[in-house]
Parts: C-alpha cells; structure tokens; sequence
RNA sequence: GGCGAGGUCGCAUAGUGGACUAGUGCAGCCGCCUUGAAAGCGGCCGAGUGUCAAAGCUCCGUGGGUUCGAAUCCCACCCUCGCCGCCA
C-alpha cells in the first residue's frame, strides 16, 4: 500500500506512476473520493457520539422525571451515529479494496514501458562458442540423462506435467548449490531461515499475491492455507504488526524454502525441463530497512546475486525491469538473465525488488526512531532459485564427452569433483 | 480430533454494566540529589486518526449482537497454554 497521505497531498504523482505502469489512472479519483466521504460521515458521526456519550453520562443522575426524555433523545442519537458509522464503513471498504489493487510507486529512472522494454545495465562474462569447439550443445534434458540427474517422466507419473524428480548427482547438485548460497549468505550477514511454505491469507495479501497474481497460487481450501510462491511471503509476514527498533535495522534474513507456482496462463511456454515448473526450492535473501537506505541496499542485493552467479561461471546479464513489468509490489525491479546455450538467449536466474515502504504498511511493520513511529522498508532477492541455476550450469559446462565441468566455488560441497559424469 | 484454561497500553497485573482521562507495579527516558553509581524524589512513558501545534475521536485477541451506555453480558471465529488420542 502506497501512504494514503499522498492521495490528498500529491495525486498527480500516483497518476504518473499508474500512467508509467499502464495502469488505471481513474482509481486515483476513486480514491479520493471514497477517502472524503468516509472522511466526512467520521466527522458527523463523532460530533453527534459527543452529544450522545454526554447526555449517556446524565443519566444515572437523572430524576425520575426527566429520565425518559433523556433516555428517548440518547436513543435517537444512538440510531444516527449507527447510521453514520456504517456509511463511514461502507465508504472505507471501498476504499480499502481500491488501495489494494493500487500498485507501488514507481521510482524515478526505472525505464518506461513493457515486457520488452527492459534495459539492459551489463554483460557479464561470455557464451562460449561451442561451433569453434566443435560440438553442438544438448539442452539441459540430454546432459542430465546422460547424468541421471533429473527424472522428468516419472515426475509426471507422480505428480503430473512441470513435476520432476531430482535424482543421485542432481540432487547432490541442489545441496550443493544450498550450502554455497548459505554459506556466502551468511558470511554476508544474513540470519538463516527455514520458514513455513503454507501461510495465512493476510500474509499473502500483504506480499502483494493476491492481486493480479492470485490465479498464479496454490489454495487450499480446507485449510484456509496459501502454499507460498516464494518465501519472501513468510520472511515479509514474520514481523507483521510489530514495531522495530531503529537500532535493529537493517534486518537481513536469508531463507531456503519450497516454492509452489500454479503457472496459471503459460500453458505451452517453456514446456520443455525444468525451465518453468510448479514446485522448485529457493534460496531467497530479505532485507528490513530504513526507507532513506532502500535504494542502497537494492543495490547491495544485486550485487550478491552477481557476485553468487559468478562463482557458478555462468555468463549473465543485468536488467533495469520497466515499469510495465514490476508486479504490484515492485518500485523498482533489477533482473539477472542467466545465458542458456540450448535457447541462444539470457533467461531469468534471479529478481531483485525494492518494494520501498508497499509490504511494511500492509503488514503493518514499523520502525521506532527519536523521531517517532514510521513504516520500514523491504526488499527481496533470489539468491539461488535451483531449477534454472541447475539448468544454466549443466548447459554452459557440458564438455563434448557428456561430463559437465563444476565450478570450483562449488566443489567443495561436491566432495571436490571438478567433473559430474555418469553414475558407474 | 476430544476436553479444559486463558488472551487488558513493552512485561506483569487490577478492573464483571455508568464517577472527565483503563488503575497499579516493573522496565525504559528526562531531571533533581550525588565525586560517580545505586537508592530516593519529581516528571515523561502504547498505537491509530487528526493538527502548524493542539484539542478531539478510535482501539482491552478479531468480528457481530444486546443496551441510552460494554474491557465487563451474549454469539461466532482466531490464537496461546495444558491434558488425552493419533502421528513423522
């Protein structure tokens, strides 16, 4: 949620933002207008509780004689405020349910435009030339049946389609990959996390999930329960409804959990491995800081992720997101696109947002300074989403024989192979 | 899943229909005193809304209801704790 003190402060810069996103400008009017008159029944309503809450003290000093009288005009009164606080309440539903929908400000310089508008800040490192090697690469699939690394027809047994299993070096591969990005995380200064994969709706909906991207989550019915798409959920919800110490901050938590993506509206995209898939593990780094330093840690953030993509030698690039493409929660979103020789093209590897002060007003997070009470601010960024770091270092590190060189940031967690081969 | 107990302004507690402000203790902050500290004394000491600043108004787990008036009575829900059952 935006600081609704702008609506009457400064409209114009909403409608710029919404008017950046390709979003409704017209919402901003709704807005305001449900904001007066739920400001002006509150007004009425307290000026007639005052008379009422008065006349309700006479009472019990009242004669016989004038008690009913008394008790007859409170009476009325009663009735009025009820109305007027309804009315009030109606006034802030809609309003409420406007602001909801209502994106994060943009910030200034995120370039303007949509999906393809993304701009490109660096190039990392560089495709090798498999022609000049003399050898055509395989896409992820080949190298990891070669490997038995990655079962996809039983996981579509089990589970069904964009399920797989992570089998023998595969999975000795994610572990490996978890106890690199722990391990850096924390030399980093982020506290380690393992937090719960199903959360409350109000979790979900102060992430900012259950707006446009509600039809991209797991529900469960029975249970009242999201399964989270990414644990920035629960790392966001852990401190909802709490004041911080100024002292305390920043807060950096690094956690590794399950994520769960109905992907909703991508049917026949990326169909092929483990590109696109409806469960992955991640490692998700989330910082809790002052709302002056959240620029300065975004940076810091895509920093780590460049940082971590280096050590696993894959050639990337690093992208400015436009302002049609941030999610609701987003002001500003750096993208690192991972090369996938397979494809010839960078696909996403991670995500970074500074979601400036948009969760911490939802979830109702504070700070707590000389100078009063305020909202924080937060940020996420993956460190390690799996599945697309595992297809981008099986791809860029094949060898023409079907081995796949390891980077040696990660050998030591791969009881020091320099070389994944076949199980004997 | 069954039964029971309980949720009050950081913590601990008081408050079971009406007194202008939900009382008290602890912790915390400021000051006095002191060489310094402790003790003692005085003051401040939850959040939201609102305002230049105030006043005012709202908030006793949440949401409904009863009443002229609810922390207090009624209903539903949520959460915590305990015991029993089941279980990785």
């Amino acid at each position: 949620m935006i600081d609704p003190k702008l609506l009457r402060t400064d409209p114009d810069l909403i409608r710029r933002s919404q008017a950046a996103r390709g979003e409704s400008v017209e919402l901003v009017d709704e807005l305001i207008a449900a904001d007066e008159r739920r400001r002006r029944q509150i007004a009425a309503s307290e000026a007639m509780r005052a008379e009422q809450k008065e006349l309700s003290r006479q009472v019990p000093k009242a004669s016989a004689e004038e008690r009913p009288a008394l008790l007859a005009r409170t009476k009325e009164l009663a009735q009025q405020v009820k109305d007027a606080v309804a009315d009030a309440e109606a006034a802030k539903i809609v309003f409420d349910d406007l602001m909801l929908r209502l994106p994060n400000l943009v910030i200034d310089g995120v370039p303007t435009g949509g999906e393809d508008d993304l701009y490109v800040l660096e190039t990392i490192g560089t495709p090798r030339d498999f022609a000049a090697e003399g050898f055509e690469p395989k896409d992820h699939i080949e190298i990891a049946e070669g490997l038995r690394a990655i079962d996809m027809d039983r996981g579509a047994k089990v589970s069904g389609s964009r399920f797989y299993f992570l089998t023998g070096i595969g999975a000795q591969l994610e572990l490996a990959l978890l106890n690199l990005a722990m391990t850096k995380a924390a030399e980093w200064g982020f506290t380690p996390m393992i937090p719960p994969a199903l959360v409350r709706p109000s979790a979900m909906e102060g992430t900012g999930f259950l707006g446009q991207a509600a039809e991209d989550v797991y529900y469960l019915e029975r249970d009242d329960l999201y399964l989270v798409g990414t644990s920035e959920v629960a790392l966001a919800a852990y401190h909802s409804e709490e004041i911080l110490d100024a002292g305390s901050l920043p807060r950096q938590y690094v956690a590794f959990s399950p994520c769960y993506r109905r992907e909703a509206g991508s049917y026949g995209k990326d169909t092929k491995g483990i590109f696109r898939v409806h469960w992955f593990d991640k490692v998700e780094m989330f910082v809790y800081c002052d709302p002056a330093d959240a620029a300065a840690w975004h940076d810091k953030l895509l920093n780590f992720e460049k940082e971590f993509i280096k050590l696993l030698e894959i050639p990337f690039q690093v992208l400015d997101v436009a302002s049609g493409d941030l999610g609701l929660s987003a002001a500003r979103k750096y993208d690192c696109y991972g090369y996938v020789p397979s494809q010839g093209r960078y696909r996403e590897i991670t995500s970074t947002s500074n979601c400036t002060e948009f969760q911490a007003r939802r979830l109702n997070i504070r700070l707590r300074d000389s100078d009063g009470v305020r909202s924080v601010a937060t940020l996420n960024g993956t460190l390690c989403s799996m599945a697309r770091p595992i297809i981008m270092l099986l791809e860029n590190h094949q060898q023409a024989d079907g081995t796949v060189y390891v980077p040696e940031a990660l050998r030591p967690y791969l009881g020091g192979r320099e070389f994944l081969t076949p199980p004997a």
